[in-house]
DNA sequence: ATCTATATTTCGAGG
DNA sequence: CCTCGAAGTATAGAT
């Protein structure tokens, strides 16, 4: 990794146009060739960058920064304080927590959570336009498809709503009922759920994991 | 901003819980107070980062970085590398051309871009969910609720449709048809629109800066 | 290669 | 302050 501390101007020409004046500011260079730019300010977003694959032309005052699609970032370098490169070797990367993919599991392992007396018939219930997170059956037979998700918004709505469109076509399975479940709930998804006759459960991450070992445990 | 290049292991307890083994990296600590921890590969993304409003307490191997919500990045530093800080002054900040809102601008101005004898009834015409981008009229008279997008996707077809479902419940506009316009359409998002009678047109960018001075130019 | 869904998304506008 | 939509979204996984 190559640190460049300079006050510099930058252009970006790609999917828009877009100019940096002349300041004080730092380029990191990575090892893959990707080209960031960074004010003092606001931990997660450059404000230019190019993502790799793409190619560095280094001539004096001018890098440019070249990807497959043509897109450009311009880096003119009017003085340089500080320039410094070092060696990282492989980085093991991030170990998560705490997704929808665990979430998905939690609610599996115990999906009486959902409604009283719910069964799994399986995870990941393949359809045609994508596997249903969670298909079970209630206590009068009934088939239900949830979708999981961590914040539930309009998408996810939409997103079930299409499976349960397509599961009802299935004489074997429907009526299929719908019910979204999420750590947190936004107001226009309700909203949107309602109109469809889709359930909102709210899960809390914590519980579920005490759920997960007392086994269909009734409220 | 300070960077330290080190041999650091991290935690992140907050929205979810990860964790990064023992690697080098960089440790970027901004003036705001953000930090962010990058590997040698992404423009874009940190390992990990903690945004501002944040506050740093610095233990000689271990600095603990949290926030009002409570979350908390702890970076535990096995052997410093590096470690320099620099002064950069206020940013100037990114000037951006090209986005959507400039090609609904275009667009409002050169409606018959979108279909011979368009007129603009007007832009961000609101309804009960929110503005539809623009609202016209046809040489018949009809009514035509137009979707600008940058690119055309699943989503926007989804959210034109609902606007089309609700302004034709309107008997003084019904019956609304619908137009997805951006400058470039995914085949799914056609097919999707195809299926609920929406028409596609790809906008060129350029070409439409041009009509903008030639005022319903026909074709 | 393309498309889909997620993200500790971040960011900005508008109510 | 919340809510919502856009982003050069980026990124990972599946097809």
């Amino acid at each position: 990794m190559r640190l460049v501390i300079a006050r510099c101007s930058v252009d970006y020409v790609g999917r828009l146009s877009a100019h940096l004046p002349l300041a004080t500011r730092l380029v990191m260079v990575k090892a893959d060739g990707s080209v960031s730019v960074h004010a003092d300010d606001r931990a997660y977003k450059p404000l230019n960058w190019m993502s790799p694959p793409c190619r560095i032309e280094e001539a004096p005052g001018v890098w440019r920064v070249v990807n497959k699609a043509g897109e450009e970032l311009r880096i003119t370098l009017d003085e340089i304080f500080h320039d410094t490169a070092f060696e990282f070797g492989p980085d093991p990367g991030l170990q998560k927590d705490g997704v929808e993919a665990h979430l998905q599991e939690l609610l599996a392992a115990s999906p009486a959570v959902l409604g009283a007396g719910f069964t799994l018939v399986r995870r990941e219930y393949p359809t045609a336009i994508g596997p249903v997170d969670l298909l079970c059956r209630d206590t009068d037979g009934g088939t239900v498809a949830i979708e999981v998700k961590r914040r539930g918004e309009i998408d996810g709505v939409e997103q079930l709503t299409r499976y349960l469109e397509l599961l009802n076509r299935d004489p074997l399975l429907a009526p299929v009922t719908g019910i979204l479940a999420a750590q947190e709930i936004k107001p226009q998804a309700r909203v949107l759920a309602a109109d469809r006759g889709i359930r909102c459960v709210t899960v809390d991450y914590d519980t579920l994991r005490g759920f997960d070992n007392a086994d269909d445990r009734l409220f």
